[in-house]
RNA sequence: GCGGAGUUAGUCUAGCUCGGUAAGAUGUCAGCUUCCCAAGCUGAAGGCCGCGGGUUCAAAUCCCGCACUCCGCACCA
């Protein structure tokens, strides 16, 4: 199913909604997830601890949103987390100053220069609007980066554009207080905030949106003494280097170079393990290693995890190996030591992180879910049951006889374990079609048998096919077949 | 931010040319009936027609701004 679809199925069922939408001030780029939508979410999070921070026995932490100056300083973020723009006096349009300069006199200025450079530039070679042929005004930089003044004298201080560098700074004290041993995984779910000039597709390019982070510090002398990595030598990873996309297993990806060390494999590796249990097909992933040009500033080397969509290839999640640029730039700023000791010897930690877009991974996950089932003339949403946001609906086949009442006794008794439903309104067959949308695997009737000898139907959302139970086998069913894998 | 297309009940759409205080389908809720896959009947709720301003006796309809959504450009998780 494609996006328009998804969009449908998220604004009828309670997956996700505009933010502030009765009010015509609402501004694009903010979004809300409902009930349906944040169950998948927990539910998916909970995968990534299973799969990733428990699996490879990472702490995880929950900093603030709002972080101090210097953080960003010493990040790099204030300098160079902004494009130069250049507004055109006449028709207003905004473009790119260092793009426009490229296009118009192939002199190449790099984003990061001052702005004088710009404006110099242009002066001298006379370049105008290429819409309308006017002037610029001077080139400014946008810094993508929400300010926020603090207290009453509006102390500056800013929304955190990643969720990393709360990881980064509390880096010396986790090590030393929770008895650290590189190589060392710390990991934070959170709200992330950028200033985009054109958020778009909802959940897609937000202004606002939630990455589930992960720092691993490594000792830079040691990238290729990773125990573990036979745990994923013959998981097979579909790497696009330049044009070519090559399947290959992650021995085979360091062997060959591709991938420059295991300690980067092992945990490409474990990362396409994680995706492959949402439900999300794997064969139509890549990971693109990024150019030079592409790479964010403080990335060495740096694979995009993308998935094909409806919509063309989407960024789900950024690895990027930032060597040590984080630490001995919060090292120098804020004259703490970032040194630890490794083997009896000081070192300054390199860092990998796998950044991950949860917003995006859950629209992907639904778009890879959503079924157009034209046999029987419904829309299934098959979420792998460990994901669903109901687990299970509990149904009355009719309201009368007691048979209410004999449902609403069974769902008291699961309603705590498992998120149960609970329906006793309109035809049978209405009901089961609801729960298919909302992704529910499971649906459960009580009907006049029910009474006689204390057995349900179940009925299964992919195959419509029906069983029955006894009432005291609901639990342990529920139990094997919404677990995690 | 630019260019293009849109915005009328939860959803989809009619009405707009030719101003006269909103229509249908579907969905939702309640009841009856049937009793295992969107059946039927009855009834109800739900819309300051994206927001603001203007023209007019009167605006969903005409005019002007703005916002948002979608598609392209650029940027990114």
């Amino acid at each position: 199913m494609n996006y328009e679809d998804v969009m449908k199925l998220a604004l009828e069922r309670g997956f996700y909604f505009p933010s502030c939408e009765v009010y015509a001030d609402a501004q694009a780029g903010f979004w809300e997830y409902g009930p349906s939508g944040v169950s998948l979410k927990n539910k998916f999070l909970e995968l990534w601890r299973r799969e990733l921070i428990r699996r490879d026995g990472m702490m995880e932490i929950d900093g603030s949103q709002i972080m101090s100056k210097s953080v960003f300083e010493a990040s790099g973020h204030l300098g160079n987390f902004a494009d130069p723009i250049i507004k055109c006096t006449k028709c207003k349009s905004t473009f790119r100053a260092d793009r426009t300069i490229s296009e118009i006199s192939k002199i190449e200025i790099p984003e990061s220069a001052d702005l004088e450079e710009f404006d110099n530039a242009i002066l001298q070679n006379n370049i105008k609007c290429p819409k309308c042929k006017g002037d610029f005004e001077n080139t400014r930089k946008f810094n993508m980066m929400f300010k926020v003044g603090i207290g009453p004298e509006e102390e500056p201080a800013y929304l955190r554009p990643e969720t990393c560098q709360s990881i980064f700074v509390d880096f010396p004290r986790l090590f030393k207080t929770m008895r650290g041993k590189l190589p060392m995984g710390i990991a934070q779910v959170g709200k992330s905030f950028r200033n985009e000039i054109s958020p778009r597709q909802s959940l897609l390019r937000l202004r606002e949106f939630y990455q589930a982070e992960i720092e691993v510090f490594c000792n830079p002398a040691k990238l290729d003494n990773v125990e573990k990595f036979s745990e994923i030598a013959d998981t097979v990873l579909r790497i696009q280097n330049d044009s070519e996309l090559v399947s290959m297993t992650c021995k085979e990806a360091v062997e060959s170079g591709v991938i420059p060390n295991k300690f980067v494999a092992y945990y490409l590796g474990i990362l396409i393990e994680f995706y492959e249990k949402t439900g999300i097909d794997v064969t139509k992933s890549r990971f693109r290693k990024l150019g030079d040009k592409e790479k964010a500033f403080y990335a060495q080397v740096a694979f995009d995890f993308e998935v094909e969509t409806t919509i063309g290839w989407l960024e789900l999640v950024a690895c990027n190996y930032r060597s040590d640029y984080d630490l001995s730039s919060h090292a120098n700023k804020s004259k703490e030591k970032f040194e630890v000791v490794d083997d009896e010897q000081k070192v300054l930690p390199h860092v990998f992180e796998i950044s991950m877009g949860i917003d995006r991974s859950l629209y992907t996950i639904l778009e890879y879910s959503l079924k157009d089932d034209k046999e029987h003339e419904r829309i299934v949403l098959s979420l792998r049951p460990y994901l669903s946001p109901v687990h299970v609906g509990i149904l009355s086949l009719v309201k009368k006889d007691g048979l209410k009442e004999k449902t609403d006794e069974i769902y008291l008794q699961i309603k705590r374990k498992y998120d149960a439903f609970l329906d006793h309104s309109g035809a049978i067959g209405r009901r089961y079609r609801r729960l298919d949308e909302i992704g529910a695997p499971f649906a459960i009737t009580v009907d006049h048998q029910t009474l006689q000898d204390q057995t349900v139907t179940i009925r299964k959302r992919d195959s419509m096919e029906q069983n029955r139970i006894k009432i005291s086998e609901i639990n342990s069913i529920l139990s094997e077949f919404t677990a995690y894998p």
